[in-house]
DNA sequence: AAAGCGGGTTGACACAGATCAAAAGGGTAC
DNA sequence: GTACCCTTTTGATCTGTGTCAACCCGCTTT
């Protein structure tokens, strides 16, 4: 009932594949940003190889040895930590194109879990040999600092969002964040398919999954959205937003 | 009233001082940890200078352009980032050695505001000479990605904070880590004084000042602590990290 | 095709924390 | 040294979200 522990009782890990930047379709979103033909053989060749992950099977788990990060190629992940006293916060939700496993530089000890939402496939990236490529390869090395940047912008926004809005306000800022991620990769704006449960997207956003649910209701009701299931569509992404900016509002 | 204008209208620059990184007794904290004598040079050399702080002054500002990365010789800081409603979420509290500045890096431009909560001293890094540095010690490179990746995982900590924690528990964790990190830099771990505001407290826990002002004294009535204004004294600090591992409770 | 079950929705009620309000304390500026 | 204002404390009340519970829907499995 409450762990919601996933049994991957077999924690399989599916033979490698290939993979090779400069063939990419998600190259402009990710690592090799901004490389040179030859400077993304090289980058290619650190790669190596990829890995793919059924739905529910874990990339790596808090307490694992720090060895790679991961590019997601394909599908869709979440990452949480977890207290020992049982807490389960979720810290994010990666796309393709995205990096995942930079918790894990600090201490050399990921401290956080992923997970695939999806059957997903991923590169790994031997950290290691990155920062010696990077080393030689200035735009790859400042890409790479614009990645973490990146991240580190992003989970101040989650904290805006936990810290100050309200559980509507909440759901608005994750559906147009979604909207706009799905936009970047060529999907539909207006239409998609939640990958998480409201368990997840409500660990997410701080809240209960049946406050989540009613949010989805509430938005339906007023036009917002149309939900069946998982399913996702934006009738009226202005009114949306006009959520987030309050003319006026609460302030003072 | 509302939306705590700091008036600094004179945004004097206090000249320049020379640093050292060599003579900081910050070093084993901050970026030049596990550097040669050699290597610690080259690293002074860049640096070159710091800047002094008054009371309310920022370091930078949201929008400003990236440029340095700052190291906090002393004082003490708040960054804050705020939405065009005037939503305002404190995002971290610095203190002597942590690094500021590093959301500037994935757009070339500040997302977040950084202002000095008393007078401080903090060391300048060009940032683009600094990647340039590091690109030929690895150490130095290593340890710039360490102190990153150790921001995303304390960000995944503050999101754990604001997702699943109630308010004294909020306040217990608060606590604790100020506590430790006073203590990593030898100052006495039960006994401090709080640099923030009741209001600035609350914006980083996501709660209201009202709030914090009656953990505060509920901590006090309990014994936990003794609070005079911002004099904080630690009076057991078993029972305040029990705060947050609950023997059981509401998991389940 | 049926059964079982995880995931989702909805309702009733409880409560933690927000809001509103007032007063006191202490630090700062002059 | 004094006055003022910001900060803090405390009380009373309100409300958004959590909690508990029941039911339903639609996969997945067999």
């Amino acid at each position: 009932m409450h762990a919601n522990v996933k049994q991957n009782v077999v924690p399989l890990i599916t033979p490698g594949f290939k993979v090779a930047c400069s063939q990419c379709n998600l190259r402009e979103l990710c690592l090799p940003f901004g490389l040179s033909d030859s400077d993304m053989d090289r980058l290619d060749n650190l790669i190596g190889c990829g890995r793919k992950l059924k739905r529910g099977q874990h990339l790596y788990r808090a307490g694992a040895p720090f060895e790679f990060i991961y590019a997601v190629k394909s599908g869709f992940f979440k990452t949480d930590v977890l207290t020992e006293d049982g807490r389960d916060q979720v810290t994010g939700f990666q796309m393709a194109g995205e990096i995942l496993g930079m918790d894990g530089i600090s201490t050399e000890i990921h401290t956080c879990n992923a997970v695939a939402l999806e059957d997903s496939e991923v590169c790994l990236i031997p950290f290691t040999e990155l920062e010696m490529l990077s080393s030689e390869i200035r735009t790859l090395q400042h890409h790479l600092h614009k990645v973490m940047s990146r991240e580190i912008v992003r989970d101040h926004g989650v904290m805006m969002l936990l810290g100050t809005m309200r559980a509507e306000e909440r759901l608005a800022a994750f559906l147009l964040n979604l909207s706009q991620r799905f936009t970047a990769r060529g999907y539909s704006p207006t239409e998609f398919h939640l990958r998480m449960t409201r368990e997840e997207i409500g660990s997410y956003l701080g809240l209960k999954l049946e406050t989540v649910s009613r949010a989805f209701s509430r938005f339906q009701d007023d036009g917002l959205i149309s939900v069946q299931q998982k399913h996702i569509r934006i009738m009226d992404i202005l009114r949306i937003k006009a959520l987030l900016a309050p003319p006026d509002g609460r302030i003072g």
